[in-house]
DNA sequence: GCAATTCATCGATATCAGTCAATATTGACC
DNA sequence: GGTCAATATTGACTGATATCGATGAATTGC
């Protein structure tokens, strides 16, 4: 925990999953090697307990953000491991950083999250 | 390809992952350390390529299940890494082996699909 | 400018995961 | 029993990943 305060701007560039290619079901249509590495490596995100506590964290959060000093306590790990998993997630397009001042707010981006639902989905 | 010909018994014990405790979404309700690993065991099944294929290729084949024999070719790995990933799946609880006679036939298992699919639902 | 705080990056280490060749196992058939 | 075909298992190698301590960059407030 900390002391902080007041909104400004989104996180630089960072390379972001794009799953848009890969929308069809897991369950209907073929899959090519090239589709199933795009979605392999979004999985890849959610296939760790570190970066699912802290995706769950962020995602229930009252607030809809969390400052990353407030997710090194509550999953028992170090600041670099934290910040390690943080950016994974970043670039797997499931969370969002915007940097304000000193802190850094976690937010996360549902339509990644939508798409990887509707992988799995039945039809 | 191969020859083959009818139906038997289910595939034998291999302990297979239990979702059942961690039925709550990722985006409603507080996630602990063990819930966590249980998930993203389950998650890392689904964190490879080949493996995503193989899943693909089982779900959307037009009979509701494939041969063995009839995996190793699309996805362009030797047998015993097929074979291998196969376990991870079956593991997983997402595919079931049926063996009848010198073939294995494998489906998958719809409502573990349907489970995690449900940790990524909104509400 | 300086000190304190937040967060990322780097370097090192340890463990894990994908892959294949070789081998074992199982069942079918003669 | 012997042989062949389909799968699984074993063992070794290699590359990827989780983790942490140390360090560095940015920001704030004195």
């Amino acid at each position: 925990m900390s002391k902080r305060s007041a909104p400004l701007q989104p996180a630089p560039g960072a390379t972001v999953l794009d799953l848009a290619d890969c929308n069809q079901s897991l369950r209907r249509e073929a899959l090519d090697a090239g589709q199933a590495a795009v979605l392999a490596e979004a999985f890849k995100a959610l296939a760790d307990p570190v970066r699912l506590q802290l995706l769950n964290l962020i995602a229930t959060a009252v607030a809809r953000e969390v400052c990353a000093c407030d997710l090194v306590e509550p999953v028992g790990k170090s600041q670099p491991t934290v910040s390690h998993h943080l950016k994974v997630l970043r670039e797997a397009g499931l969370i969002k950083a915007d940097k304000r001042g000193t802190w850094i707010w976690y937010s996360v981006v549902p339509q990644q999250l939508d798409e990887l639902q509707r992988v799995l989905a039945r039809r």
